[in-house]
DNA sequence: TACAGTACTGACCGGTCAGTCACTAAACAA
DNA sequence: TTGTTTAGTGACTGACCGGTCAGTACTGTA
């Protein structure tokens, strides 16, 4: 039954510029004239979506201003992505799971020592997750890893495993090397990537830069004072003042 | 325009119900006689948001079944609370402002080393926040900080804020009593903060227990660990082995 | 110039849910 | 017993949004 008894809000915008410009560019301004690129659209579907979900949350972004945003109506969204769901997903592979494999090359390639080594890793994440939108990633996981299981389950897989597993490699290599003393490595690899994850989620909850912020907290700042801190105690043997129960 | 071409599904139930038991318990089939109980509501309406907010989100629990679950209807709920915003905000008073004031009192009377009154303080937020569904507050309010400011301002201001300045306090107290080395104190809180809070968070999204564990991790087992290594690194003068650039 | 293939469009559908309000009945006083 | 107050009810409304699909128009080919 296409009755279609709604008038249709015809493309108001062009009224409303300034006339003076409308003569020169009135056909430019008449909502851009239907282009077919199929190769293009994905990546540029995916890249706002990555820009919309971190900045207002996957749910709260309609799928139809992720299509705006990228030039096209909602209809091609679903050209390239069967659903809302699936198009996170790509955005995570894109965004995430690749930077890790290439990390992880780069690291099986450092000469120095395991500590300037961490402090290199630290570095490099600051630079290119932490101060990135990427970093957003983290809490849009956080936030939908209960309504959509596969999505938890592709992240353990693709992100946390091996970015667990990357840590952990440098600092037994920093234990082999007689760098640290004896660790509880799993222990040591968390105590180091959850305030950086967590850093991360901050940043686009209570740290939001459109929220007051009673208590700020310098992201890069603390991280180098964190992994100082760890340093100190994984090198030295444990020890406790005198009368202190080291349990 | 009360136009409503929609056929109204009218309440269907009573006539489905068997005409035999309709004689005899009619009255005791009613759904649990209306009981007026002013005093109790809040607190039940509190307890079973608690509940229904951890397990399944804020978003995701729908008003009603809040209602229901504290054995009352949708229309009661909103006699005692405002919006479903101003419940999760009570929520949050009830079961977590509160504690960190009785928690700071406590403290307060400690009388042994301060080492031994971080692992007390761990210990017992293990007992009554980590193991406990308030941990689960916080990754709501991680979840939907973003699309309600006063309730992130409100954490800021009553849990937040509240939560540093203790643990500030108990690192100074160690430092001043010669058992820490001097500190960078706001970030050694952080350093002790932030993993704690991201527990919570695991505990609630990727650690959910009806999801596949990949990478277990025992909260409780790690934040032992995780003091440890802090205060291995708080008593000792930083140090750095020959070749290691100490930054 | 005509035609076909397909990238692209956007009005519409179906379903969901926070919040409302006219009504019902419990509790208690006169 | 009757009347008054108010706690409690649940059908209804209005707004929202993911996903669909009949139709449109760009582009390459004959």
């Amino acid at each position: 039954m296409p009755a279609s008894p709604i008038p249709a809000r015809t493309r108001a915008k062009a009224s409303i510029a300034p006339a003076a410009d409308e003569a020169k560019n009135a056909a430019a301004l008449t909502l851009a004239p239907r282009r077919r690129r199929k190769q293009a659209r994905p990546r540029e579907l995916i890249d706002a979506a990555l820009e919309l979900f971190v900045s207002k949350g996957f749910t709260a972004t309609r799928i139809e201003e992720v299509a705006q945003h990228a030039g096209v109506s909602k209809g091609t969204l679903y050209l390239y992505f069967p659903s809302k769901q699936d198009l996170l997903q790509a955005v995570i592979r894109e965004h995430v799971s690749t930077r890790i494999s290439a990390g992880a090359v780069e690291i099986g390639q450092f000469q120095g020592n395991s500590a300037d080594l961490l402090g290199a890793i630290v570095q490099r994440w600051c630079d290119d997750v932490y101060d990135s939108p990427v970093s957003g990633v983290f809490k849009v996981v956080i936030t939908e890893a209960r309504n959509f299981p596969d999505i938890a389950d592709f992240w353990q897989r693709e992100v946390r495993l091996p970015g667990e597993k990357l840590l952990a490699q440098v600092l037994r290599r920093g234990v082999e090397r007689g760098e640290f003393r004896a660790l509880d490595v799993p222990s040591a690899v968390h105590s180091l990537a959850l305030p950086m994850v967590m850093l991360c989620v901050h940043k686009h909850t209570l740290g939001a830069s459109d929220l007051p912020q009673p208590l700020p907290l310098d992201g890069r700042a603390f991280m180098r004072a964190h992994l100082q801190l760890l340093l100190n105690g994984m090198r030295a043997a444990p020890t406790a003042h005198p009368g202190e129960t080291l349990t």
